[in-house]
DNA sequence: TCCTTATTGCAACTGGTTTCCATTACCAAC
DNA sequence: GTTGGTAATGGAAACCAGTTGCAATAAGGA
């Protein structure tokens, strides 16, 4: 159990520097919540995660998970996931350098994109306003090819149907 | 009081448009909702807006603002506030077509802007995945030029120490 | 090993939001 | 104007994610 390199390894260390550095200690706990976290390449919710420990056998309780990840916010291994609806959602950010997300509006399939151009132009925007960019959004709603070739009425939603759609997607 | 002009009068019409469409009912409430609503510009959470019209004398109750914002958000007349940590605010659309947003992680001052590069390099990742846009939204997070100039340390702040700052800001 | 202090789990609590249900208002047909 | 069907409303209760208090436990330096 011991010899497996985990994808944990890396932000164990980090984590336990942070801890040390403000008199916090590395507990058992804390291990196994990072290694969940950094084994997992997706968005997730406080109680993804403790659902996903107790289907491991671990025993955590909420709270615990309630005081941690605020902690692994705080030292940059993970990060609370901006934007509507995305509340309480949060992912890691190490291998996980970045991404944007096409949203299908029928079927919720979120795709994954980056994209220079894009990024370029953000800076543009940024030097422009003197803005020091350190992380940003987008979020493109829609409809994907798989459902436009299924149901092409969609394809020329007006701005209003789009709203109204996007509110199936709240929670 | 009638012969009044209203900045809401537009909104009004829309949202009765919007009701009749839906078999629902343009009543006295929903109107003050919607004055109120378009009287400020900015954004509001529900309580500020139960604040507002109680100030004004109107008693109305929390259930019918929490019943009717959704519908207001469905119209297309407000939205909901993207963005870490303005979850429950809401801004009103009209003469607001569109925008972005720098977000500071110091200050919190949302500066709103648009640009046409932004939105070419978009439809093209949308070209590239077949994918249909009806709506989108793009945050960026980081230090605006007031808070940098004030506090130049963050002009280059790592990653890690953003997500620290933004901590803050949580309510 | 001991001792101090951080950490944990449970249960109670909080604040924002939603639901339930009885009452009231709207509005179209008579 | 009256009636009847249905939507809208208010207040209280329920709900839920997240937080806090407190007693028991565990970490780790002396």
């Amino acid at each position: 159990m011991n010899s497996k390199k985990h994808a944990a390894d890396e932000p164990l260390i980090t984590f336990a520097r942070f801890l040390e550095a403000r008199g916090l200690r590395m507990t058992r706990d804390r291990r196994v919540i990072i290694e969940q976290v950094f084994e997992v390449h997706a968005h997730f919710t406080m109680d993804d995660l403790f659902v996903a420990l107790r289907l491991k056998g671990e025993r955590l309780s909420k709270t615990t998970l309630y005081r941690n990840l605020p902690l692994l916010v705080e030292s940059g291994l993970i990060r609370r996931v901006p934007g509507e609806s995305s509340d309480g959602r949060f992912e890691h950010v190490l291998g996980h350098p970045h991404h944007d997300h096409l949203i299908c509006l029928e079927c919720g399939r979120e795709i994954e994109f980056t994209c220079t151009d894009l990024e370029a132009a953000q800076d543009n925007i940024c030097r422009r306003h003197g803005f020091h960019p350190v992380w940003h959004r987008l979020g493109i709603w829609g409809y994907c090819r798989r459902c436009r070739s299924r149901r092409p009425a969609t394809q020329s939603a007006p701005a209003t149907s789009c709203v109204a759609a996007s509110r199936k997607k709240e929670r």
